[in-house]
DNA sequence: GATTCGTGGAG
DNA sequence: TCTCCAAGAAT
């Protein structure tokens, strides 16, 4: 038994489009993996670095990356360690190891093209439904529905009128962010923008891009600037008195944890020439920073090793090759 | 479905 | 200072 999908009608959804993709227009933002001269794979590596990663703090890498390994072949042909040390302090370091992966998978399956549809990329190592929908979508012009955390907090208020959405993905988003897509033969093909022309293909990959950017940008999940909103007032949160969210969202910890000591023996092994010994590695002053006891020392090296993060040798531990 | 997985800036 | 959270994926 499937819900209905409370959606606006036709002519409020239109004016919806038209609110938003022209606020886009004006003030979108004219990020380097948004021009054409990118390319599929330009957009592959930034929607990877992009996982849970800020854009201000990407820019710089990708910039790197793109310069360094213009092609996946030129990635592929590289030791994965290369890449995890080229990953800096992105975080979640296995995002590196997954698109080193996905480059020589590309090199070996696809001739070297980032394929361009959708189940192809969900089967490539570190693509999930947004990855896969966005590669298609903003590389190669593919009309799916794009849905990330924005795109979901836009919905959320703008539509149902909440706060926040609900803390996991539900199939009710889902239908209601297809419900929400321009359609297909949409009257007005050719719109002028600061990027060039969108044709009528296009359309679905504005529009994905448009509400993405005004999550990012105007309804920020703290502090959101309703007061620059395009559909502030036709905004289903606004118009309920904007409302608390009706749940507690769990804190990150940090001190203490895996994570913190796995991230400190990344960092040394980034900045190593040459294999280290494990007492070597433990005393570096990042990880007696840590405060880690021996046993979680053990515990988080092993993994490291087994999530193929760090390799060991004859000659002590390191990056992988 | 709940957990795990880095990092650092903003408020 | 401390809490939140930023274009998710895999298990």
């Amino acid at each position: 038994m499937q819900k209905t999908t409370l959606t606006p009608a036709p002519a409020d959804l239109h004016r919806l489009h038209t609110q938003i993709t022209h606020w886009f227009d004006v003030h979108g933002r004219d990020l380097p993996w948004r021009r054409p001269e990118a390319g599929a794979w330009g957009v592959m590596v930034s929607e990877y670095m992009l996982q849970q990663t800020p854009v201000v703090r990407v820019l710089p890498v990708w910039h790197e990356w793109m310069e360094r390994w213009p092609t996946p072949a030129d990635l592929a042909a590289e030791p994965s360690g290369e890449a995890l040390r080229a990953w800096g302090k992105l975080g979640y370091p296995r995002r590196a190891l997954r698109l080193h992966a996905a480059a020589q998978r590309i090199v070996e399956d696809h001739d070297g093209e980032v394929p361009g549809s959708f189940d192809e990329l969900i089967s490539l190592p570190g693509v999930g439904d947004y990855t896969a929908a966005a590669i298609a979508c903003f590389a190669f012009g593919a009309p799916e529905t794009v849905v990330d955390t924005n795109i979901r907090r836009v919905h959320a208020r703008a539509i149902t009128g909440n706060a926040l959405p609900e803390p996991s993905y539900t199939a009710a988003e889902a239908r209601l962010a297809a419900a929400l897509m321009p359609p297909r033969d949409a009257a007005d093909p050719r719109l002028p923008g600061p990027w060039g022309e969108y044709d009528d293909g296009a359309l679905a990959c504005r529009w994905n891009a448009a509400v993405m950017e005004l999550g990012a940008l105007v309804c920020t999940a703290r502090n959101p600037k309703c007061d620059a909103c395009p559909v502030a007032s036709s905004c289903a949160w606004i118009e309920a008195g904007q409302p608390a969210p009706h749940y507690t969202p769990k804190g990150q910890p940090w001190a203490g944890t895996d994570r913190q000591v796995r991230g400190a023996f990344m960092a040394v092994l980034r900045g190593a020439d040459a294999p280290l010994g494990r007492d070597e590695l433990v005393a570096a002053d990042v990880v007696l920073a840590t405060d880690a006891k021996a046993d979680q020392l053990e515990r988080c090296l092993a993994s490291l090793l087994a999530d193929g993060l760090a390799h060991e040798g004859a000659h002590g531990i390191s990056l992988p090759h």
